[in-house]
DNA sequence: CGAATTGCGGCATCGAGTGCAATAAGGATT
DNA sequence: AATCCTTATTGCACTCGATGCCGCAATTCG
C-alpha cells in the first residue's frame, strides 16, 4: 500500500492510515471497540465506509496498526543475529527488540495492547496475527537446527516464545511499574526455573538470564 | 442446559447437541465450514435456525462440542495430583490426560482438530477457548507456589503449556503416525533441552521426560 | 379442563463484510 | 485545452451471523 507512496499518477489518497487509527482509537475510548461501528469511525475519519474497508480488511484490524512492518523486522534482526550464542538466547533477544518502546510511545502502546488484550473480538482475531509471528521465530528454529518450520521443536518453540510475550504483557498491563523488558527477562528465567525443578523439588542453579 | 436432565415438566426438546454437530459435521466435511451457513445446518438438524442458537451461541462454538466439561475434568485430575512431584510433571500429566483418546474416538477428534486449527475463523475463535483453559492451568500453579494466578508465573506457564499442545497437535495432524501422548512428549523434552543449551551450543544432560 | 411451564420458531433488525459499477481527481499526451 | 489513462472514492445491493421480541406448541399438574 505504501509502495506507491512516490507515484503521481492519478487520484492522489484523501486520507491514510494514521488517520483513520487516529479517529478509530478516539472513538474506541469514548464507547468501547464493541460499541463503536464502522460507520461510526468511517465518519468521524471523513471517508466512505466503503473506503475504509479498503484500507483495512476488517474492523478487527485496525487497531493491529503497522504488525507487518513489524514482522519484517524481526525476521531481518533475526538473520543478523550471530550463529554462536545459543538459540533460545538468540530468539529472546529477538523477542526484547520486538517489543522495544520509546518512552513517548509507552502510553499509547498501553493503550493498543490493553484494546487487544481484554476485548473479546480482538483477542480472537489477534490469533491470526500471532499465528504469522510465530512463523518467523519457527523458520528461524529450523535454520539454526536443520529442521523444517513445520517440524515439532520450531512450532513449539515459536507458541512458547509468544506464551511468554503475552504473559509479561499481560503482567504489564496489570502493574504499571514493570518494564516490558523486565517483564521479558522474568518470564523467561521463570520458565527455566521452572522447567528445571528436580524431582525432589529443590531448584539447581539456571545460569544466565 | 443439561442440568434439567430429568425434567418432566414442559414441552420436551425436538432436538440435542449430540444431533445438531452430526448434522454440523457432515455439512462441514462435504462444503466446508465458511460456506456452510447456519441455514443450512438448522435445515439439516431439522430445527429452525433460531433454535439452533438456542443451542450453541455462535456457529463457532459447535465444533468445540462439550469442552466445559473437560475443563472441569482437567481442575479436578490436577486438584488430585499429588504435591511431592515437581509442578511441571504434574502440569504435564494433566495435560497428557486432558488428551487422551479412546482408539475408537480417534478419527473423529481428528476432524475435528483438523477443523479447527485450519479453518481462520475457529482459529480466531477457539482463542477465547484457550483462555479458559489456561485458566485451569494457572490457577493449579498459583496454588503449588502460593502466588496468584495473575501473577507472572502461574501465567505463562499457562500460556506455555498451550503452547506445547498446540505445537503437537499441529504435528498430530500433519504427521499420521505418531500418537498424541508422544507428541505431547516430544514437545516438553524438545523444550528442556532447548532452554537448557548454554552458552558455547552444548547440551548438558538433561534428566527426566 | 385450565393454568403454569418449557421449548420452538417466525419476524424484524443490526452490524460486518463484499462485489460491482459509477464517479471524482489527478497527470500525461497530443 | 481537450482527451486519455490511471488511481481513489463512493454508493448500492446483497449475504451472513447474531439478537430481541413475541406468539405458538406441547406437556404436566391441580
Amino acid at each position: 500500500m505504501l509502495v506507491n507512496a512516490g507515484q503521481t499518477r492519478g487520484r492522489r489518497p484523501t486520507t491514510d492510515h494514521a488517520a483513520i487509527e487516529r479517529a478509530a482509537f478516539r472513538l474506541f475510548a469514548e464507547r468501547g471497540f464493541e460499541e463503536t461501528t464502522v460507520d461510526a469511525i468511517a465518519e468521524a475519519a471523513g471517508i466512505a465506509r466503503r473506503t475504509l474497508f479498503r484500507y483495512y480488511p476488517s474492523k478487527n484490524d485496525i487497531p493491529w496498526g503497522r504488525f507487518e512492518a513489524g514482522l519484517a523486522h524481526l525476521r531481518e534482526f533475526l538473520r543478523a543475529m550471530p550463529h554462536d550464542i545459543p538459540v533460545w538466547r538468540a530468539v529472546h533477544r529477538a523477542v526484547l527488540d520486538f517489543n522495544r518502546l520509546d518512552e513517548a510511545a509507552v502510553p499509547q502502546h498501553r493503550e493498543r495492547m490493553r484494546l487487544l488484550l481484554t476485548t473479546p473480538a480482538l483477542q480472537a482475531h489477534s490469533a491470526l496475527k500471532y499465528a504469522a509471528w510465530r512463523r518467523v521465530i519457527a523458520e528461524y528454529v529450523a535454520v539454526r537446527r536443520g529442521l523444517s518450520p513445520d517440524d515439532l521443536l520450531p512450532r513449539t518453540v515459536g507458541h512458547v516464545s509468544l506464551g511468554m510475550a503475552l504473559s509479561a504483557y499481560e503482567q504489564w498491563l496489570d502493574s504499571e511499574d514493570l518494564s516490558l523488558s523486565e517483564l521479558l527477562d522474568s518470564a523467561l528465567s521463570g520458565l527455566r526455573l521452572y522447567l528445571c525443578e528436580d524431582h525432589d523439588g529443590r531448584h539447581p542453579a539456571a545460569g544466565g538470564g
